[in-house]
DNA sequence: CTGTTAGCGCTTTCAA
DNA sequence: TTGAAAGCGCTAACAG
């Protein structure tokens, strides 16, 4: 699309220095009323929209942020991305920012490869999701302030990161409380990804809870994998392999216990009565699958939301230092424990 | 963060003349072997990462394209979206474009909104999501060549824009004589929004095809709503307070598909023996609920595909005329119908 | 093959 | 309050 209308004409147009005419445009206040209603008058009839390339070589900056995934691209997405997805649009949006996204294949993401769409002014700040790793020497920030990258969904405070997380352990604390409060001494553990962040959170979280009520030796961890149903659907398979079944499974995340339950139900089980089940995570549609899954419920979008905020804070020089932001997920107790 | 490195650092160390510095690194081929080694050394040792505002404006190009969806914020996200997403992101990546994401809220999206986006040199072309309107005329191609926007999952050829979209159509063709190869004889239709794109051609390619197989008299159409979990529940509502019931429900989309059995299955009816029901997306998790629905799976993700690639073609003058692409959904038989 | 010279369109001192 | 002028960093004719 050819683009025609500049400052300059407009300058010509008004009869006034094209620095007059920008200075209207961009600071009100700094022109007479009388000249900025003129200008106003000028662009509007000719339709001038500005040149945001333009804007940005001259300002130094590009009002976008980035939002930086890994493995998004050629497997099955996770809803839970989606949802933060959404909170991000929706506070970029009210903040005035655009939003990039982009998606990494493999994890971790390389600290350099994000490092270099802060350099080369692609976007002025990055919101990484749930990414794994983060080398703070590789960044250039051993000592002096962090660069405008926030983590979402992973905690990377300890490199230096600002970070936005669900306090995952007390949704899972509140797994561990409900079954027992239940009756359950036996609980199924069935695993996300060997090593993963969630995955090693959520079982440590699984097991202290436990521990602490006296009940580690019901304790039974079954193979996973990705995040993802059919993971879920295999593990069933192990699940039932088991000479004595414990009688609660909680799992890694929601789409593991959804095709967990599948997999148990096609064998004849009966959920919750032969096998109490619990999710993480509180994707929309578990609340309409039968049984309704019981599940802790994220601040997903919140989430992406408060990351936005604090990249903001950040770009806008209102923040320098690292922090951490964590929200409560909260149990929704359903059908199927 | 600053940025340092500019081609005049590299053409002052290496002694060149910044544009021979420039042409080395963008078509190596222009200067000579031992040139291009100086200067990619220099730019290596330097960590020269150039930057892209500069080159935007002075290509007059931004190699960035936009998706734009409506109503993405604020209510529960389409889990198709997602996907055609994630196969846009895809491709996008491979042609070497950057992506940027914005919804609007409410729907049709002005076309002098979406046109903004291409003047202001923001992104070089735009990718509409189910956006129900356009108006050539706003948009300035009432005879002319059309902009560089495509419509995904909308056939809006007839206002001059290429589109790439599902057969709808021939995927509840399937569905109807897939229920009639049943022995089903009547059919509730579980609505989408009234007068939306989506539910008008559904609706119609349903009763169209029952009207082909002399079954249109056994057509029941139902209330739903947005295409969401919810709406779908509430129609199971209307559904059980019918005199008579049909024995099939051919739903709208699958979330409706999904909100109806939740809904009907908790009134004590089974499906698929009181009631067979179908849905229409494809959507990942209807695999692994029960009983597994019965849907038309759309391919979301090569839809995404075929738009980048679409648009690409656009941006580098290969097509020009708008054109119409449509891919077949195909029949994913479960256990609910 | 390389250097010179204009810009791309906007912002921003610095004077007037 | 306005104008003049100098860039932002890169690309792209056009010469040489």
């Amino acid at each position: 699309m050819a683009q025609r209308i500049t400052l300059a004409d407009l300058a010509e147009k008004t009869g006034l220095n094209i620095s007059t005419v920008s200075r209207a445009l961009t600071r009100p206040g700094r022109v007479s009323a009388e000249t900025r209603r003129l200008v106003e008058k000028v662009a509007a009839d000719l339709g001038y929209m500005g040149n945001i390339a333009a804007r940005n070589l001259s300002r130094g900056t590009t009002e976008t942020i980035m939002v930086l995934a890994p493995n998004f691209t050629g497997q099955a997405i996770s809803p839970v991305f989606t949802e933060v997805l959404l909170g991000v649009c929706d506070e970029a949006e009210s903040l005035g920012l655009s939003v990039m996204i982009h998606s990494h294949t493999g994890q971790p993401i390389p600290t350099a490869d994000v490092m270099r769409f802060l350099h080369n002014h692609t976007v002025d700040g990055i919101l990484l999701i749930a990414t794994e790793k983060w080398d703070r020497a590789v960044a250039g920030h051993k000592d002096g302030p962090a660069p405008p990258v926030i983590s979402v969904m992973h905690d990377l405070t300890s490199e230096g990161l600002s970070s936005v997380v669900a306090q995952e352990e007390e949704g899972f604390v509140a797994v561990v409380d409900h079954l027992a409060g239940l009756g359950h001494r036996s609980f199924a553990y069935i695993a996300g990804l060997p090593g993963v962040y969630h995955e090693v959170r959520r079982y440590a979280a699984v097991r202290d809870r436990l521990t602490a009520l006296g009940l580690q030796d019901g304790l039974v961890p079954i193979e996973g994998g990705p995040f993802d149903l059919a993971s879920g659907f295999a593990a069933a398979g192990r699940f039932l392999a088991l000479d004595q079944r414990p009688t609660a499974a909680i799992c890694c995340c929601d789409a593991l216990a959804i095709g967990f339950m599948q997999g148990v139900r096609q064998a004849g089980l009966s959920v919750p009565d032969d096998v109490a089940v619990a999710g993480y995570d509180g994707l929309d549609y578990t609340a309409f699958i039968t049984p309704a899954l019981t599940t802790a419920v994220q601040p997903s979008a919140e989430i992406g939301r408060a990351g936005v905020r604090m990249l903001d804070d950040f770009l806008k020089g209102r923040i320098t230092a690292p922090r951490l932001v964590s929200l409560a997920p909260r149990l929704a107790v359903r059908e199927s424990a």
